[in-house]
RNA sequence: GCCCCCUUCGUCUAUCGGUCAGGACGCCAGGUUCUCAUCCUGGUAAGGUGGGUUCGACUCCCGCAGGGGGCGCCA
């Protein structure tokens, strides 16, 4: 048999750490066992998916080197790679389950969703999940109300009682009562499918063997299990890896560390660095080895040498393998490494005409510059409150900015223009009383080369990230939105600027 | 609240019942270096808890505790 696995991303934001982590295991494995890797595009989520992110997604993987044999933008022999343009596909095996009564099709509306689980949640001890009303309709009232064009979902029909005994590769067995798995969507109303029907159809049609993925995924195994079970398939075989985590331990989070991979580039990681680093957490060679290539991973991976505590993904240490990477190169390729990352003529030829009036000596220029290229620039924090912003205003600003520049669509001036001025209108501020912190934030000082453009040149990720800095330099001084008042003031935020644009 | 998973230095990990519990990052100290960084040497620091099983448990089993994840017409 051949091995084939996948790496199946959902194209939502920036491209995330964690999906280089996990795709690192599932290539290291095929390619250990001269298989194939597949990369799959998820993006059933209409509303959150963007080609944009997708793009970034085909940057990242390629970047660190995770080349795949298939994908939408190669093809291959199991295409298409992107789910949206399976929809057909799904419909048909939806029928298919409808018609063996592996499925139902539900017309509960989401107000009455909402409304069962307020009432499962106050009922201490309750059961949650969907209450199976629409299972016990029968055939005729079934096609009457389809026939009538009524709008309806359909479910997974559930074993009511007794246990799911499953297979982790890593694991071993893990038992899961029937009564605890929900009567989970598989199609939604706009004939789009949930992951749960989607993935199971795809990685059988694809050929998946071997499913690598996140923990998170551990508890609706019963669902795809029980969904290959009612297509007469054969399930392969699952190994649900260690979720990466925040120093506080939750599941990593781009609101408690940079998670693009993007930034990490950007902020001067080398690839083969990420990849070693990532290679060591939760997983460990056996001759004990802690430097290592890609190629030296997939050339002895075990997978169950995977160790299964959640790993804490420590930045400094990163940094510390990226440095001795980083030391260990002749000059000639360091100068190129530097040319590849940016430090290049077409960057020069960005910022040029943004500091040439700016010139006296040419000498001028690189001090100028530096920010452009640096990760952190350096300012005291109490720079950021100069502009005569108070403190907790300043931190809501910031927050608003972030979420504005993580909403917006394309990443031009024309769109940061657009983001900074509505955040002035907004917030009834002069966008000249609006910008002196920013202009620390991202350049250090309160003078500098143009923010926007700067912000253009840095890029997205590295723009988050120096907002992310900003309020780090805040919270050291006493300035922070604590959680609760963070979510509250996340509401305001969204009624005032994504209610009504 | 319910279900599931996990549990060795601060952090990443090694250990296939018998080890002075090893390595790496961090931190501390010393050496090299015009300074700093690098590099080298040394040090610091760990088996959540209570029961079993066993001649012997970090290692196997059970309870508890702690941590994490899941409980969406998101993935």
């Amino acid at each position: 048999m051949k091995v084939r696995t996948r790496i199946a991303p959902s194209p939502t934001g920036a491209p995330h750490i964690g999906t280089a982590y996990i795709a690192l295991f599932n290539y290291a494995f095929a390619k250990h066992h001269g298989g194939q890797f597949i990369l799959r595009i998820e993006d059933t989520d209409q509303v959150r998916s963007s080609r944009e992110s997708e793009q970034a997604i085909f940057d990242a993987l390629q970047w660190v080197g995770l080349r795949w044999d298939e994908g939408p933008d190669k093809g291959g022999p199991h295409g298409p790679y992107r789910q949206s343009e399976r929809t057909a596909i799904y419909q048909e095996h939806s029928r298919k389950l409808v018609a063996n009564g592996a499925a139902y099709p539900c017309f509960c509306t989401a107000e009455r969703l909402a409304t069962l689980r307020r009432e499962q949640a106050a009922v201490k001890d309750g059961i949650q999940g969907y209450d199976g009303r629409c299972a016990a309709l029968s055939a005729e009232e079934t096609s009457r109300r389809i026939q009538a064009g009524e709008a309806h979902v359909i479910r997974l029909r559930v074993p009511p009682e007794g246990e799911c005994v499953l297979q982790d590769g890593l694991r071993g067995e893990v038992r899961i009562p029937w009564n605890k798995v929900d009567h989970q969507v598989l199609l939604k109303a706009d004939g789009f499918p949930t992951y749960h029907l989607a993935n199971v159809v795809d990685d059988h049609l694809m050929e998946i063997t071997h499913v690598m993925r996140g923990e998170e995924w551990i508890s609706s195994l019963p669902k795809h299990v029980l969904l290959y079970k009612a297509f007469g398939w054969t399930p392969p075989e699952f190994f649900h890896l260690p979720l990466l985590r925040n120093p506080d331990k939750s599941k990593l989070s781009k609101r408690k560390n940079p998670v693009s991979i993007l930034y990490y580039r950007r902020a001067g990681i080398l690839p083969e660095a990420l990849i070693n680093y990532l290679g060591l957490l939760a997983y460990s060679f056996e001759d004990g080895r802690e430097h290592f290539t890609l190629d030296d991973l997939a050339a002895t991976f075990d997978i169950k040498r995977i160790s299964l505590g959640g790993p804490i993904f420590d930045i400094q240490k990163l940094q510390a393998f990226n440095g001795r990477h980083l030391r260990a190169m002749p000059s000639d390729e360091l100068f190129n490494r530097f040319k590849d990352w940016g430090l290049n003529e077409q960057a020069w030829l960005k910022i040029l005409p943004l500091a040439q009036p700016r010139l006296n000596q040419l000498s001028d220029l690189v001090p100028l510059a530096a920010y452009l290229f640096a990760d952190r620039p350096a300012y005291d924090p109490p720079a950021l409150l100069a502009g005569g912003i108070e403190g907790e205003r300043l931190v809501q600003l910031l927050r608003i900015a972030q979420w504005e520049i993580e909403k917006t669509a394309g990443w031009t001036l024309d769109a940061i223009k657009q983001i900074f001025g509505q955040i002035a209108e907004k917030e009834n501020l002069k966008l000249k009383q609006l910008l002196p912190p920013f202009f620390v934030a991202i350049a250090g000082a309160p003078v500098s080369l143009p923010v926007f453009d700067s912000m253009l040149i840095l890029g997205r990720d590295m723009t988050l990230r120096r907002m992310q800095y900003a309020l780090e330099a805040l919270d050291a001084q006493g300035f922070a939105l604590k959680k609760d008042k963070l979510k509250e003031f996340e509401k305001t935020y969204r009624a005032r600027y994504v209610g009504g644009e």
